[in-house]
DNA sequence: TACTCCTTTGC
DNA sequence: CAAAGGAGT
């Protein structure tokens, strides 16, 4: 053990940012460690922050912690997880540790904001300094801001203004030498005594898609950035086709950045005959960069609509609907197997993420917060800005949403977006052999022509259990009720 | 990244 | 008369 009263202990605490290479508050560690000084590298496992705690995505969280571990010790050195308040964690270290010394980089979540206001005041009580980073985005929360000094609420002019601002600076990625660092100051908190839970790994992999971890995660986008983004924009909105990045779950946990994704984007498109679909990806990202920004500057949209108007929805607050709809069971065959791909893979495309979302707020009229939290339960890539954004602008509540009179009609989603049903087949074997012509609103077809395909709307699969026309009909009369209060 | 209804265009 | 286009929700 060390004596309390003048050992400094400098901890690189890991958050959302879960690689070694390309680390903004990692490269600034490096850059201020002084030979001769302890360090440690943590990663904090607090249950309870993990509100949804979705199963898939603690497996892929579990994956990239191991993943990054392993990578730490090829430079011999270790990477403590420890379970527990971060709060607590830290009240524990400063009475063990002379004073503590975190460098991070900046989350922007409120509820993150305010951890790290509480642990900030901790350190400094003690002495110590809570350095915090911009790495999670490409500009730092607060930067991209209109000509008057406010913030943007509508996409293209603040994506807009970002790409004026852009230069390589943005998207170089951070080079520093981690060998730097003398594993012989590296103290293995577990090895000191210390009274904290410290998380052992288990060794078994799970079946599944999408795999956590650094390793898997460059391997992925490298993969993306060689043979699909050439091909983003015509191909990403059909379901069945591997037309997207699949890259999210990455983004969130950081296990690749956000700097490395832009910057290979960027270093194709010039010259490239494929502009138009490489921009269309980076504009994929301007949007999570958009969302951010708008978390930052509106926290209230955690639990509040953007357009706090429409908190005077009644929303209908069905639990026997919303059930249904979770389960995969609306009748409605592209919302169904959309919901069974999340439920199965805890992963959606993002063209049924929309279709779900809208049949949840506009042919359910269930609040968005129910859709929201589902999402955030099953979602690997959940995170809470693009989440939120994503379902506040389906349910027309949200900054620069749709407009609550542009509803989506699933069967017309169904036959654009999976015109030969390859998609739905895929997650409701029940529809298996129902030719394209009746597989996207099978209940119009009468029991005779479908007997022959050896199927029963109603009894092998669920009739709609809303009538589209009349439920647009109904949430556009609800919305044009609130409007007609202002 | 809407859909619907209606009119106009072009063959 | 199908396709394209515009307006309104």
């Amino acid at each position: 053990m060390f004596e309390k009263s003048n050992t400094i202990l400098k901890i690189f605490w890991f958050r959302k940012d879960l690689r070694i290479s390309d680390n903004a508050g990692l490269s600034d560690f490096i850059k201020d460690y002084g030979n001769g000084e302890i360090f440690s590298f943590i990663y904090i496992k607090n249950k309870n922050t993990y509100v949804y705690s979705g199963k898939k995505r603690i497996e892929f969280l579990d994956e990239s912690l191991k993943d990054l571990k392993e990578n730490l010790a090829k430079y011999n050195l270790i990477l403590n997880v420890i379970e527990g308040n971060s709060e607590n964690i830290f009240k524990t270290l400063t009475g063990y540790y002379g004073n503590i010394c975190i460098y991070a980089n900046y989350q922007v979540e409120p509820y993150c904001i305010k951890r790290d206001e509480i642990i900030k005041k901790i350190i400094e009580k003690n002495n110590g300094v809570f350095k915090l980073f911009t790495d999670t985005t490409i500009f730092k929360c607060g930067e991209i801001m209109k000509d008057d000094g406010t913030p943007y609420t509508v996409y293209t002019p603040f994506s807009k203004k970002l790409k004026l601002l852009l230069t390589k600076k943005q998207y170089n990625t951070y080079v520093y030498k981690i060998s730097t660092l003398n594993k012989k100051y590296n103290i293995d908190l577990k090895k000191e005594n210390i009274e904290l839970d410290f998380y052992e790994f288990n060794g078994k992999k799970p079946e599944r898609i999408f795999y956590g971890g650094r390793t898997k995660g460059i391997k992925l986008l490298n993969e993306f950035i060689d043979n699909r983004i050439e091909k983003y924009k015509s191909q990403r909105d059909f379901p069945a086709v591997d037309g997207t990045s699949r890259i999210s779950a990455h983004i969130h946990f950081g296990t690749v950045s956000i700097r490395e994704c832009l910057g290979k984007a960027m270093n194709l498109i010039k010259n490239s005959k494929y502009e138009n679909e490489i921009q269309t990806w980076i504009n994929e990202l301007l949007w999570r960069e958009f969302y951010y920004n708008i978390t930052f500057h509106f926290s209230y949209i955690i639990n509040y609509s953007f357009k706090k108007e429409y908190d005077n929805l009644k929303w209908n607050y069905n639990r026997k609907m919303f059930r249904l709809w979770c389960e995969g069971k609306t009748g409605y065959p592209i919302i169904d197997a959309a919901m069974r791909q999340m439920n199965e893979e805890g992963w959606m495309h993002n063209r049924v993420r929309m279709a779900t979302a809208m049949f949840l707020t506009k042919d359910l009229f269930i609040d968005w917060r129910w859709g929201e939290k589902y999402f955030a339960e099953k979602l690997i890539d959940l995170d809470f800005s693009s989440n939120n954004g994503g379902w506040q602008w389906s349910a027309s509540t949200g900054c620069d949403a749709q407009p609550y009179f542009r509803i989506f009609n699933p069967v017309l989603q169904s036959k654009k977006f999976d015109t030969e049903g390859i998609f739905i087949k895929k997650y409701l074997p029940e529809l298996r052999n129902l030719p394209s012509k009746f597989i996207h609103e099978p209940w119009i077809f009468s029991d005779d022509i479908l007997k022959s395909c050896k199927i029963k709307i109603g009894k092998d699969y669920p009739l709609p259990i809303v009538n589209h026309f009349e439920a647009k009909e109904r949430v556009i009369n609800e919305f044009r009720a609130i409007n007609k209060n202002q």
